[in-house]
DNA sequence: CGTAATTGTTAATTGACTAAATTAAATAAT
DNA sequence: ATTATTTAATTTAGTCAATTAACAATTACG
């Protein structure tokens, strides 16, 4: 059945309310915390005093160092809070079709150092080994206790037991990451789907931190989304939420790998664009696309962003109909769930605001307008980023409850080798 | 910002736990409770004595009226409890195109007595009059003390504020009808959109309560869906969640009143279904749908249903591209939710199984076949009553937490005039 | 018939939020 | 310059609600 409460619970609740006040508004003092959570002062000291003992809050005694800074208002002067950013350090990985990407982030979920790694022809364990190595580097350059670690994979990923369910590229089914990267280092490690985690960042670390929900849409290799609903990021039952890549777009088109023909993915990922703007090219040859597809060696998006930049007509037409495409996934965003802030990250998104505006034009045919104008569809904050910032967010979400969360069953350890 | 959690929203939420508990199973026994829910014994006589005190559950001591019902195991026998069902009554309003339906409920969910009016032409003032007029007769029908009153409502329903947004057909913009009706009775009033309540009553009264997802598919003579996701009613940003009949599936298709052409809605509901059948039998005067529909003076849904039962190819035409539609949302539901449990009521319901087997054969070319495959798609338990048992479902969720709730604020009076 | 098992209650304890009073520090006012 | 006032943070005492432990009341089994 479902799950009591209990006292424990209100405490460790309160305890990441406390935390999530000061992450979000960087710096604050005990009394300020209080008149936003509604907790009494003693409680927020209290709460405030275990998390200084964790080393996950610090406070800042600049008023010290010289002017006052604010126009002062009389009483005493407060104790300015800050989440300890620098105190922890954590890894965060993004598993895509060629590259293994990784990251050591501190708190606040900038980024100390990052690698990449092509993984050219590895499957199977082969992949697995390369993906340790890179972890192993990105450990051996932290200087300070490593949080945890989050993973972001591609695919249908069981995150409560951390496995990459089917991974057609990797050559994996059912591989425990998880446990895997757990046992060699001993400390938390989560994993969830690309998409989805892309969502948790632009929730986490984007410019407005009132939002209840959000979706992210993403368009690079291939295709998902990522959904905040009533503040929490949402799976599904089988973990296949978001998983609009294979939505039948467009029933006329090409086949797709996974059995039906028209998917949005074979219509908008990168590869998509790359594989019809050589089509496109070949009936005109003289065109500024057909020579700069010419020129490349193994030609990619960046070819296709090159021409459409250059003015070239045959590459606007192509960026016109992916905008196109991709506005009936937002409309089904619109549609069916009501979000009224859609965010658009990946690859595709280097076409920038001609793109943008052209996915806001298509909607309103697509989807009832009394919603669409209440609906905002933006570039994403940190679009480049999203995903390993994700990887990331999630970590910093199960384990500190950095965003809003139900009560959750209270860790023994609380910064320890818990979830697998 | 976010709430804080304190030992009286424990409290409420753990009484709230040992009724749902007890409401899902029948009949346990206080140790039953306590080993379902976690919670010690003492814990559960404690809220359970309240909940006696509130008239809400009842203890059922029948094993004294003769056998051992069980095999009985050694041990002190238990004392059965129950929920009081008949120890209060509910009102639940359904307001459709063309019929107000009002009907006097148990806690179980059980009808005890229903009515329907024709609206005919009533509009606004007048068809508020009308409403009232009907509940004051099943006020007075009602033999115990009212908790409260629910409604459904078609359209964007704010159900924050008991409002209904704009209502094409009765003329109706931003009434607020939850307000009103509490003025007039000093009862809780809760007001929801029709297809989310009938969501709430599949997932209720539904034989299966431990579903996480469940989304209802409501075509009739409008279409819409209601989501459950994570345990809970979702509503979106602006209350508009699962307004799906306006999702384009047919660009091609007939102009709608929303301004787009070739809604789901223009497509696949009664009206659309009759409309349909009329252009179909213009085409072919000796079929026997033509006949039928001569034969009606106002031909409704039914004409067809008869049509299509008694074999008419024109008619079984019409279902197989209705249902052809219709898996294109359930489609999106499955591709952007992965939910597993998918229900379908309303009037279209009445083409039975042939049609419910259309719609599954035609899922595949929709979605990624290995989310289809993990998908439940059934015709809802409570096919006809969905709306109206929503209504009450939505009284019992709200007034007394019979469905997974996150901590609510408490409230003064737990069986009071509060809610709006 | 006594023992063990099971249900349910009573009494004492603990954890965590709250309320009231107190100390600390800073500006404004006389 | 001194006092009053305001704001921040802490100390002390109190309350609420879940837990632990002990116990009474049944009932079946050996």
């Amino acid at each position: 059945m479902h799950e009591k409460a209990t006292h424990q619970q209100t405490r460790t609740y309160n305890r990441q309310l406390v935390l999530r006040t000061i992450f979000d508004h960087g710096t604050l003092s005990r009394a300020d915390v209080a008149r936003l959570t509604q907790l009494t002062p003693v409680t927020v000291s209290e709460l405030v005093a275990e998390l200084i003992a964790d080393q996950l809050v610090s406070e800042l005694d600049l008023p010290a160092s010289g002017e006052p800074v604010l126009p002062t208002k009389r009483g005493r002067r407060p104790i300015l809070l800050q989440v300890a950013a620098a105190s922890r350090q954590l890894i965060a990985l993004r598993l895509a079709v060629h590259e293994f990407r990784a990251a050591l982030l501190d708190l606040n979920g900038e980024i100390l150092y990052s690698k990449s790694l092509a993984v050219g022809s590895a499957r199977g364990q082969e992949a697995v080994r390369q993906l340790t190595a890179l972890t192993d580097e990105l450990m051996a350059h932290a200087t300070q206790p490593i949080l945890g670690i989050g993973v972001a994979s591609p695919g249908i990923v069981d995150t409560q037991n951390g496995t990459v369910r089917r991974s057609v590229f990797f050559g994996w089914s059912n591989l425990p990451i998880g446990e895997l990267l757990h046992e060699r280092y001993q400390r938390p490690v989560h994993v969830a789907n690309a998409s989805q985690v892309a969502a948790l960042a632009e929730y986490l670390f984007g410019s407005n931190r009132t939002l209840r929900n959000l979706a992210v849409l993403r368009v690079g290799q291939d295709v998902g989304a990522g959904l905040i609903l009533d503040g929490q990021l949402f799976f599904g039952d089988g973990f296949g939420a978001g998983e609009i890549g294979h939505m039948v777009v467009d029933p006329q088109g090409e086949r797709c790998a996974c059995g039906n023909s028209g998917c949005l993915e074979t219509q908008v990922s990168s590869q998509a664009m790359v594989r019809k703007a050589r089509a496109l090219a070949a009936t005109a040859p003289d065109s500024q696309l057909a020579r700069s597809l010419a020129a490349a060696s193994s030609p990619g998006l960046e070819v296709v962003v090159e021409a459409f930049r250059a003015g070239d007509p045959l590459a606007a037409q192509l960026v016109q109909s992916n905008a196109r495409y991709v506005s009936q996934a937002v409309a089904a965003l619109v549609s069916l769930l009501n979000i009224q802030q859609i965010r658009l990250v990946g690859s595709i998104t280097q076409f920038g605001t001609p793109w943008l505006e052209a996915v806001r034009a298509a909607l309103p045919g697509t989807a009832i307008p009394d919603l669409v104008c209440q609906t905002a569809i933006e570039i994403a904050e940190h679009g480049s980023d999203a995903v390993i910032l994700g990887a990331a967010a999630l970590l910093l979400s199960r384990e500190l409850g950095l965003t809003l969360s139900r009560y959750q069953e209270p860790r023994n350890q609380p910064r320890g080798g818990g979830a697998v």
